[in-house]
DNA sequence: ATAGTTTTGATAGACGCCTATCAGGAATTG
DNA sequence: CAATTCCTGATAGGCGTCTATCAAAACTAT
């Protein structure tokens, strides 16, 4: 039952640890038939080499970055804090995590920031803009053998070796079914308020919800989106205008942030009871107003989650271990008031 | 940037490597003011211990014993074989996992199994029925020194250091609110099936889910709970029979396993779709039965983030280091048709 | 001040693997 | 068959920490 060595895998091959060694890390040229000797060797025993000693050995330093956007959306803020969360823990793991807030939005901006990550990281992991222009910079920097993540908005097109975070099509249908599912069989309207249509998460989201609106429940109405570009006191503004100008607005799905504009358009109107309202992201805010009832459903993903993953992912590809796919999944958590963590 | 080592810290406070590393482990005797010198040095160069080098070096084994119970319920099934990739998994973490199947709803055999799992483990994780006799036992590995992880069921009134599940009154309440929701304002009797009223998840589930139909949905009626005992064709039959006596029924919650007795019973009634039928646990049967519509929502937990919370918080208490409590809080997942993982 | 006790220093060896080097043996080439 | 080239063995030293031991220094008590 004691752990199996790289001196027992030798002694059972009837070779030396050098030579197990250099099949084990392909250090240098090694007969076929040996390597196999080796390899039968390996399964024999079950050897499994110690991670820890290996890592150890090679002393190796895992250098990340995380570009996340400026700004005061308060997921970001809180993915920002997961990253520092996790830098700090991951220290004493020989992983060093730097975080760079940039304005994401601006295809530009984005860009040159990439660019501008020298060659000092291993990997990065970043909130994209799925432009053509940041496209390029991803690939860049897996061209330069970076590794890259996306994190929370994917840009399906580029390189990028993985995308941490949720399906947002998916999200979009889930919040259109309980939609649907909440108004049972009463007939009005649904307002959907979106960040920007030019980010892709919040374009997939209303695919998705008006896909499921339009097959599973014809009898409900979709008004055209509104933009409110994140910013609560613009969603408070589009808000209170979409209210006054339909009296018959039964439902509000709000794809991106400023959950909160919402929440105060809907109080002044004194209508949080008749109007079923989902929104994403679990905040302070938006929490407060699930627990009072004037949002009815959240749909979440878990900024931690996706953090770590992100990390994994990221530590996988630099070393290149394979990763279990399914650990890295990340899920569209659901929210109502009695399941809130 | 290079990391700090302990080497680092002794030069930094003027001391030996030894008198450092005495201080780290409470070796032996060190002079307060020592220590203190110690402690500042750590803090000014924020000195973390390489853990891999540590665990190493202490080269220590950690040997934990799950018991789940035997039979045939897939939510077991699936956390057995978490259990077993864990396992594997964790060899070269060198931790080692022994998994045991036992009769859990019977108090003495499960009672004996824990008496009977010797000094060998560091920690056990269990399945437990609350009974007193079951939760002397498990007070019993708790005094032997052994670390006790309650999993899916808890005993509170033991002394296990930890509960590794969902809130289950939470998760009946959670039920309770979307069996309300997507009922809307319809006028009907609703059906509540457990396996068990001794399994406290069970009971827990029940009380939320009453609590909250009482409360918020007063015009729902509830029928009186039936018991199944997680065996799915005797689910089947108690379906049918209520099926046949309350035409007006309009909502199930299967509190418990056997949820493939509940969809035959819908689909031979030909009732699935007039009927909101609430399922706990996402398995193959249950999965199937939520795509088709026949099941509406499903309440899980994740078998898989259970077992791995249970172990890491097996190894933090086996070496007594602290854990990160809002880690190893087990979420209750929620469902629909469109945010299946 | 002396003997005794308590704190500290110095250091070696281990944990399992990685890296590198050198020498000897095996296979290949002309 | 000799001269190369290619494979393999043996071994040292290191990664950062733990454990243990012995000697030296610093205190206490007498």
């Amino acid at each position: 039952m004691a752990r199996v060595t790289i001196e027992d895998v030798a002694l059972e091959a009837g070779l030396s640890v050098a030579t197990v060694d250099r099949v084990l890390n392909g250090r240098a040229a090694v007969r076929p038939q040996t390597a196999s000797r080796v390899e039968k060797a390996i399964r024999h025993l079950n050897y499994q080499p110690d991670r820890l000693a290996a890592r150890l050995a090679k002393g190796k330093e895992y250098r990340f970055c995380f570009v996340l956007p400026e700004g005061n959306n308060s997921f970001m803020i809180e993915l920002g804090e997961e990253v520092r969360a996790n830098a700090s823990r991951m220290v004493s793991e020989r992983v060093h995590i730097d975080l760079r807030l940039t304005d994401v939005f601006d295809a530009a901006t984005l860009a040159t920031t990439l660019d501008g990550i020298g060659d000092i990281y291993d990997g990065v992991a970043v909130v994209a803009l799925d432009h053509p222009r940041v496209r390029e910079a991803i690939n860049g920097l897996v061209e330069r053998g970076v590794a890259v993540v996306t994190l929370v908005s994917d840009v399906p097109s580029s390189k990028r070796s993985h995308y941490a975070g949720i399906d947002n099509s998916s999200a979009g249908r889930t919040a259109a079914t309980l939609m649907g599912r909440y108004l049972g069989n009463k007939n009005g309207k649904v307002g959907l308020i979106a960040g920007s249509l030019s980010l892709r998460d919040h374009i997939e989201r209303r695919f998705g919800f008006e896909q499921v609106m339009l097959h599973e429940f014809p009898h409900l109405t979709i008004l055209p989106v509104l933009e409110s570009r994140d910013d609560w006191q613009r969603v408070e503004k589009v808000t209170t205008q979409m209210l006054a100008e339909h009296p018959d607005l039964i439902g509000i799905y709000n794809v991106g942030a400023g959950a909160r504009g919402i929440v105060t358009a809907l109080e002044n109107a004194g209508r949080q009871k008749q109007i079923t309202y989902i929104a994403h992201e679990l905040t302070d805010h938006t929490r407060r107003a699930l627990v009072d009832g004037t949002i009815d459903v959240i749909i979440n993903q878990n900024a931690g989650h996706e953090v770590r993953s992100a990390v994994r992912v990221l530590m996988a590809k630099a070393d290149k271990s394979p990763l279990i796919e399914a650990m890295e999944h990340i899920r569209i958590d659901i929210f109502v008031r009695d399941n809130l963590p």
